[in-house]
DNA sequence: ATGGCTGGTAGAACCAGA
């Protein structure tokens, strides 16, 4: 019998503070698992009764005080958690579990970086190459189908960016981050989903400053999350959806969901 | 018009996001 699933990935910038908002995408959506970066949250006070009582019973969280803090949060049994510090230096950046559907699912908060792309002058910019290079460590020695999916905090198309030329010099945009993500992707011939579903040259956001005045007039967005996959599974991807409306939700995140439907 | 905002935590003339 063929059945399908629907896995979900959202930067929501403080789960506690949003729980609402995820539990309307939750109840709106249905994804079978939801993926979530910047939970600030420790796993002391994370909101599970809230998710467990929506049927996301089953989570796994790596939480730290403040910042940062990533969870999975499942209808589904999610097995051998792993916890990667790729990072060096203890921040809740990585979570991943297998799936009973037969591929892992890895769910990443990739450093900003700061403001100058330049690590010698800025060592965060340096912390974000070296973050995307043990992550591209991994990805060569992967041997089993998965799903990368998270905030990668890199938009590397020119469509994936607002204005091109007015981002090269802008921490996510420019041309080393991307030539990092790059050799990333190559490690593992991960499948772009995003672009898989909605080619360039189309426009694709999924973050909007919260300084605009006006995110959706101004439209000056980013792509900067994404949902890459392992041939094996990229072959099983049947629909895929960015869910914008989410970015004009009362208290939004400035990150919206994205949304990825696999035939298992 | 790359910060004009935002949340967490402390109780900031803070930090971090990107």
């Amino acid at each position: 019998m063929t059945s399908t699933l629907k896995i979900a990935t959202w930067n929501i910038n403080s789960v506690r503070f949003r729980i609402d908002i995820v539990s309307r995408f939750l109840a709106e959506e249905a994804p079978d698992i939801l993926c979530l970066q910047e939970t600030k949250t420790v796993d002391e006070t994370f909101p599970a009764e809230a998710l467990t009582a929506l049927g996301y019973e089953h989570q796994l969280l790596c939480g730290q005080p403040m910042h940062h803090g990533v969870a999975i949060v499942s209808k589904l049994p999610l097995h051998n958690r792993s916890c990667f510090d790729w990072q060096a230096n203890g921040e809740a950046r990585h979570i991943g579990a297998s799936l009973d559907c037969g591929f892992r699912v890895d769910n990443v908060y990739v450093p900003a970086g700061g403001d100058v792309a330049d690590r010698e002058q800025n060592p965060k910019f340096g912390q974000k190459l070296d973050f995307l290079a043990r992550m591209t460590d991994w990805s060569h020695d992967l041997d089993e189908p998965a799903l990368l999916v998270g905030d990668f905090n890199i938009a590397p198309l020119e469509c994936d960016v607002w204005n091109h030329k007015q981002l090269l010099k802008v921490v996510s945009h420019t041309p080393l981050e991307v030539e990092t993500l790059d050799r990333l992707q190559a490690a593992n011939d991960w499948i772009d989903l995003g672009r898989k579903f909605i080619p360039a040259p189309e426009r694709y956001y999924s973050w909007w400053s919260y300084r605009a005045k006006d995110h959706g007039k101004s439209d000056r967005g980013r792509r900067l999350d994404h949902m890459w996959a392992s041939a094996k599974v990229a072959e099983r991807a049947i629909a895929h959806s960015v869910h914008e409306h989410c970015r004009s939700w009362l208290k939004p995140s400035d990150h919206v969901p994205l949304v990825t439907q696999f035939r298992v």
